[in-house]
DNA sequence: CCGACCTTCAATGTATACGAAATAGGAGAA
DNA sequence: TTCTCCTATTTCGTATACATTGAAGGTCGG
């Protein structure tokens, strides 16, 4: 996708090139990274490959299967709704806290785009700028909120979240929902109605996980809907607790 | 306090010591973290001490004031008003899902310890014995939620928090009633009353929250307690004196 | 034939050497 | 005196050599 070799350091490089392989599914779940190997093949040493490998793992990307062995972590449905649980608590208090910041008038202009969006569906051209609307609306709403801890928990959850969509694209029906409902949000925060901006913003991510659930079933249809989506792999040892 | 050098990895062993020192103030915000001092200084070579700066980065206790220089990251009172509305949203979603968890009924039990260790809170053991309550409260909430995602997002919180409350300690009559509260929030749980379990937790919160923030100004009478956001330069540590 | 122990190997954990880059300090010129 | 440029030092970034540990396979004994 990007070239991002060039005035980088070999560290960020290898985090990036990996982070993107897991995202995209090149490197799937239970895949074993070992040192040695992915730094050959990634053209960098050891020691930026382990601090990529570390960083991942505080990501909740990779996981030790044991307490010398690294592997992809798996995501199963049930993660999924894990995560949303998650999403919806962080993205509520979010919508509720811009509504209520000083610059959020600018998310009137939003609103609009939204409702511009949700026309131009149709082709790959409109659905890429509609992701590219996205992302700048999370950033606006991080920036109206301001909340640091707040941005970095939601910076995880959106880090999983580009795996999940990768594993369960989205519907061109569910596309247009969307957009209409980033309407609203948009709408209510600009309007300053904390109140309708965390209640549509739960609808939306309830829409949004009925969506990939759905999607989900549908490509694995003898998995019942409460086990690992990835097909072909041993159970690795997710949960951990005692 | 702890030996923690025998049978741990060296990275392990410089993490928590140095978790530990800023958690404490041992290590004060603002404070200079270089490598080669550092890693003298905890007797290990800079490589583990390395994979420690960048957990404690992640955790956000460390952050880099210029590409070459690593300080330790301040807290003001602003920041720990962000900290609780993401604690808020966590906190009130676990205990929300605590409540309509399969294994909520032992929670009527730590309902009962919550109310005698508020009879106990006159000596230093009392108060040891109820902090050492609410760890296990925490843990039993994770294992009774069981979202992986959710309690990664709380450890961050909990690690912050315990700086937080080194910064400001307890007064007597704030334990007696924040032992009240969490009776209430356990029964809450115990009873599958989801709503009050929510409501009891945000009020419990904003109540620790209020006793933090008048300890803290009354610690720090020159400092405005209005510091809600720290608008274009990052917080930096300006609690020398006392 | 089976099991246990030992040997060997491979992978991670750690230390250190080397290289690059930025900063600070000094010297020279205006 | 001050500003600028150059140099030297310090610090981080990376590579690699060394240490350690766990696992796997083979062999020997029962």
């Amino acid at each position: 996708m990007t070239i991002v070799s060039e005035g980088m350091r070999a560290g960020e490089f290898a985090y990036r090139a990996l982070l993107e392989e897991i995202q995209s599914g090149s490197l799937a779940a239970g895949t074993v990274l070992a040192e040695v190997e992915q730094a050959e093949r990634l053209g960098v040493s050891r020691t930026p490959l382990r601090e990529a490998l570390r960083r991942l793992a505080a990501d909740g990307l990779v996981e030790q299967a044991s307490p010398r062995v690294t592997v992809v972590a798996g995501i199963d449905a049930g993660d999924i709704r894990d995560l949303f649980a998650l999403r919806r608590a962080l993205e509520e208090t979010t919508a509720r806290a811009a509504a209520t910041s000083a610059d959020r008038t600018g998310f009137a202009a939003f609103a609009e785009r939204f409702a511009e969006a949700a026309e131009a569906l149709d082709d790959d051209e409109g659905r890429s700028r509609y992701y590219a609307l996205i992302a700048r609306f999370d950033e606006a709403l991080d920036a109206a909120v301001g909340n640091d801890y707040l941005t970095a928990a939601l910076r995880t959850v959106r880090t999983h979240l580009v795996r999940v969509r990768r594993m369960a694209r989205d519907k061109p029906a569910r596309l247009v929902a969307s957009a209409g409902e980033h309407r609203l949000i948009a709408e209510a925060i600009g309007s300053g109605d904390g109140d309708l901006a965390a209640h549509a913003t739960h609808v939306h991510l309830h829409n949004a996980l009925a969506s990939i659930l759905d999607s989900l079933a549908a490509a694995d249809p003898e998995a019942p809907d409460d086990t690992r989506t990835t097909p072909g792999m041993p159970p690795f040892g997710k949960k951990a607790r005692a």
